[in-house]
RNA sequence: CGGGAUGUAGCUCAGCUUGGGAGAGCACCUGCUUUGGGAGCAGGGGGUCGCAGGUUCAAAUCCUGUCAUCCCGACCA
């Protein structure tokens, strides 16, 4: 490609809107432009990047075994009616009628439509199992899109769903897509991490996320450095730690404490430290009201809660609410005599010894609460949110944390979408069977956007080899020149000729502006043609990583790049790298 | 959906407080000079000031409404 001809419009001022880092790289160097929030256009070199991720994901589901197929976006309301998430998915579904009235969405995701499909297919387990996937514009009428690329309305996403007979079945599907996403991320040329996850609204029980490392990642995770536990922090279990307070029990008493209603008002007034008080949260779950306990010290993880208590909305309960039912204002709520709701403890709770907890009246505590002498919690459950430095739940060692842009996620659904939509295969006794399925999901234009936040510098873009636009550019640093411009012109067929994906920036600009581009589209390797080198029979040879610029023989040079972005390629698709 | 902010040229923004000429830099076009890190000089084109009402002799500027965009939160495979 020459540069005169490539549509890839710079600008040199980041866009007002643009606040992270890959939104701004991505708009300036010319690879994106917004249509609406959370709705973008892909350039030329936008593009590029994306059909080479995409590539590079096609290849290893292939070589796992899966089919690529492609389903409709505009799914009619009927199976998604069937599986109940017509009226559960909300807001965010993107609904309309055709001219006749009927009901339709975009695709959100595509299990419905999928196991509809597969329903009216296979009926036999000789069919199984069967991995089925696509790559294709999802929507998702996100409240607030943001961020560019990573949360977007329309987005690129690649969708399989695997079908099998059985859990053993489910189980070798799932771990051949656990090493298939590790492949495709490795092969990407980005730091990540697979992390056990929550299942969310998607459903089914059990989940590993894909994270790529960086910093600005909305997603916290932690991770043993002495073993291979890691997870998210929605779900991230550590060794409770109970306190050394080997104090005998002492009789509950109720003592004052006015308009002390933090932790550590509390603690001040009463002398304390946090670790001894019963936090007691009320909740609302579904409409019913529970109270949720953790250490003063802690803090209380809403996903833990929501998935003991199982339930589809949880929120704070309002302090009003709370007043009415129990006539106290919230900062005085505790366990002790709290009537007619569940109470569910964290795992902490039970090894405290004469704590102190709200006495359900304003301006009163109760000091020497003891659990289970002094109320019984019915539901002792993991509650807590770990904290960097706890101990690991697998092996002990100290945890550690960082964050992380999700990428991909994969879940066992098991039978849920299948029962619901009655996909049912014969087993090998004639017996009818709900087929057992997984879903695996990996966001494509999000990973394009996840590369830039963690391959970045102060000028630009810095492409992994295996999924930049171009990459080579070749640069002679004046075209009025026909000497300089002969010989790139030379160069850049000879790349081409050895299948090098090679632009040659043929404009008339300076050299200045040239290299600025270069670095802000970030091309993986740069050759610069000046008249010292030419006269030396040289190239400038420079990788974008890198800071030094080296001196190369112009002969040969077509071979020599082939070979080295060859090199790079290979030592990604190595595993155990 | 709650809170905050912003809409003026392709981009970054000034002008608005205190009403009267629509501006700057970059980008774009022409010419000359320049050519190893976003050049210089000269000339030029380009905007219903988000939109709709209102106040006024007069509105980018004041008032009301509305739409859009961004940020925080809530939400979120």
């Amino acid at each position: 490609m020459r540069a005169s001809q490539l549509f890839a419009p710079t600008l040199k001022e980041t866009p007002a809107e643009a606040e992270v880092i890959s939104h701004q790289l991505l708009l300036r160097a010319g690879f994106i432009r917004k249509a609406a929030a959370g709705i973008y256009t892909f350039l030329p070199l936008g593009w590029r990047v994306l059909k080479k991720i995409e590539n590079i994901v096609r290849e290893e589901m292939d070589r796992a075994g899966a089919q690529e197929l492609v389903l409709p976006i505009l799914q009619p309301a009927e199976v998604w009616q069937e599986s109940g998430r017509w009226e559960l998915y909300g807001e965010e579904m993107f609904r309309l009628k055709d001219r006749h009235g009927r009901s339709f969405c975009l695709g959100p995701t595509h299990e419905e439509i999928i196991t509809a499909l597969v329903r009216n297919e296979v009926n036999s387990y000789k069919q199984l199992p069967l991995l089925l996937y696509q790559i294709q514009n999802k929507y998702r009428d996100e409240r607030r899109p943001r961020f560019g690329l990573l949360r977007g309305r329309e987005f690129i996403m690649k969708d399989l769903y695997s079908f099998d007979r059985d859990e053993a079945g489910l189980e070798e599907s799932y771990w051949k897509m656990y090493t298939a996403y590790s492949n495709v991320f490795r092969r990407c040329g980005l730091k990540f991490r697979a992390v056990e996850a929550d299942t969310g609204a998607i459903g089914g029980n059990f989940s590993h996320e894909f994270m790529v490392l960086a910093d600005t990642g909305e997603a916290r995770v932690v991770f043993c450095p002495s073993c291979d536990y890691a997870a998210n922090v929605e779900i991230a279990q550590s060794v409770p730690q109970p306190l050394h307070t080997p104090d005998e029990q002492l009789p509950l008493k109720k003592v004052s404490t006015p308009g002390k209603r933090t932790v550590e008002e509390v603690c001040a007034y009463l002398g304390v430290v946090p670790q001894r008080l019963i936090k007691t949260l009320l909740y609302e779950a579904d409409g019913q009201l529970v109270a949720a306990l953790v250490r003063g010290d802690r803090e209380l993880n809403e996903i833990k809660l929501q998935n003991a208590l199982g339930c589809q909305k949880l929120k704070l309960a309002e302090p009003e609410q709370i007043r009415k039912i129990f006539g106290v204002s919230v900062g005085y709520v505790g366990p002790v005599g709290l009537e007619g709701i569940p109470i569910y403890a964290d795992l902490e709770i039970p090894y405290l010894v004469n704590a102190v907890a709200g006495a359900n009246a304003d301006d009163y505590h109760w000091v020497n609460v003891n659990p289970g002498r002094d109320f019984l919690p019915a539901n002792v459950v993991d509650l807590r949110e770990v904290r960097v430095g706890e101990p690991c739940p697998r092996c002990g060692h100290p945890l550690e944390g960082c964050r992380g842009i999700e990428v991909g996620q994969i879940f066992k659904l098991g039978t849920k979408y299948s029962e619901a939509l009655r996909a049912t295969y014969v087993d090998e006794k004639g017996k009818e069977r709900p087929i057992v399925m997984g879903c695996y999901g990996i966001g494509i234009s999000r990973t394009m956007a996840a590369a830039v936040e963690q391959h970045h510098d102060e000028k630009g873009i810095i492409w992994p080899v295996s999924i930049a636009p171009y990459q080579v550019v070749v640069i002679p640093v004046s075209v009025k020149d026909p000497l300089l411009r002969e010989e790139a012109e030379r160069l850049y067929k000879e790349l081409e000729a050895e299948g090098v994906e090679a632009v040659l920036d043929d404009r008339d600009e300076r050299a200045g502006v040239k290299f600025v581009e270069a670095d802000l589209i970030g091309y993986p390797l740069r050759l610069t043609l000046g008249n010292r080198t030419l006269s030396q029979g040289t190239v400038d040879w420079k990788w974008r990583k890198n800071q030094e610029e080296e001196a190369v023989p112009r002969e040969g040079l077509g071979r020599r790049v082939k070979e080295a972005i060859q090199k790079s390629l290979e030592e990604l698709n190595a595993p155990g790298t």
